[in-house]
DNA sequence: GTCTATAATTAGATAGAC
DNA sequence: GTCTATCTAATTATAGAC
């Protein structure tokens, strides 16, 4: 197996581009593998090659794939409460009808925009595993009891649709977000999820569906 | 290398149990792992093991793991399609309320008694591929327009809900089948969608948010 | 039709030069 | 901090005995 004298400076270039940067492109890449193949479908060099990194650079800035998952999950649900806290500024925080109503339309918002964080929860939300434990321990478990106390406050006052408080969280959750995880799926089927009349008349109709006229 | 001389049957007991009962274990073992880890993380091993099977006879009596992935497919419509069928029997062909009402209580049945056929359809729907053209070609593109076609009567004689027929199928899939086909991240939730009281609110919360009262 | 053995490929992680 | 090379283990598929 010959040794290569030839060249000292063989392969691709030395690239050093900091720490926070190459970082922040392999969640960026790994969010987008993740989502499209899921945890075992994602293999770390298509991440690296997607982040324009070398796949071992993968376990330098991160301990292993299992922490890249869960760094790719603090970055999305970082998101997702800034979109609901934009929508939610401004209003009457005693107002639990139009709060209920921007959390909806901000779900919806949410998974047309970054559709990674609905593609994650539902190839990982399948089986039962060490990071699903994660994920509601850390994540899901007080949005679920937050979303249900609110639910119930708007049954008790009238507003809210005849649904249980326990099966609300999946009920909003898959109606917001199935069409924009299964983007590629609509899109051969016709329908454009990247269409923003589509997706402001989506989260207007959950609206209506689930908030009772009073 | 020694070779082992001492014992000429060795290994796991020789079992003909006949073509098509192998066939149906492989691919009830096989529908189950592809739903719990998607196409990539479910190994043959594992389904073989499932199954009570040797991983080369998913070679013998499937051309590839691929193929064995689409009679999986075939099983599960052909089981939804049932259900579709018994709560649709009986009923006035010519009634599209009570016809379309039908239908989602299918829907909610089953994913709840069947969840593979819903985990597969998130794990597949999340990237473009080939699996998912034969999906769309094969099963949801007349799934789809049938469901559109019919959602349209329903708006024309005002008894559906103020949503658009293009996004009604996944609307209504995500409401339906979500909290059953991420059951053990529900069940880590304190939900239980194996209860039968649930599932049977569940459609009915469904129906009346989707069909307006006369 | 069932089984053992294995070929060919790819995975995540690591060693060590630079 | 970046990169090449490589280790170990796991993957799908196949060859061939039975």
């Amino acid at each position: 197996m010959g040794l290569r004298t030839e060249s000292p400076a063989r392969g691709r270039q030395r690239l050093n581009r900091g720490s926070e940067q190459v970082r922040g492109r392999l969640i960026e890449a790994a969010l987008s593998e993740f989502a499209a193949h899921g945890f075992d479908g994602a293999s770390t060099r298509a991440i690296a090659r997607r982040a324009e990194a070398h796949q071992p650079q993968i376990n330098y800035h991160f301990e292993s794939k299992d922490e890249l998952w869960r760094a790719c999950l603090e970055q999305l649900m970082g998101e997702l409460d800034a979109v609901i806290g934009e929508h939610t500024a401004g209003l009457d925080q005693t107002d639990d009808r139009a709060l209920f109503a921007a959390v909806v339309r901000s779900l919806v918002v949410f998974a047309a925009r970054r559709p990674e964080l609905n593609r994650i929860m539902m190839h990982e939300g399948t089986a039962p595993g060490p990071r699903l434990d994660w994920l509601v321990a850390n994540h899901l478990k007080r949005r679920h009891r937050d979303l249900a106390l609110r639910w119930k406050r708007l049954t008790r006052s009238g507003d809210a649709a005849a649904l249980s408080a326990d099966i609300l969280f999946h009920v909003l959750i898959g109606a917001a977000s199935l069409l924009y995880a299964n983007a590629p799926e609509a899109r051969l089927l016709g329908v454009d999820p990247d269409d923003p009349a589509v997706v402001d008349a989506h989260a207007e109709a959950l609206v209506s569906m689930l908030l009772v006229s009073r």
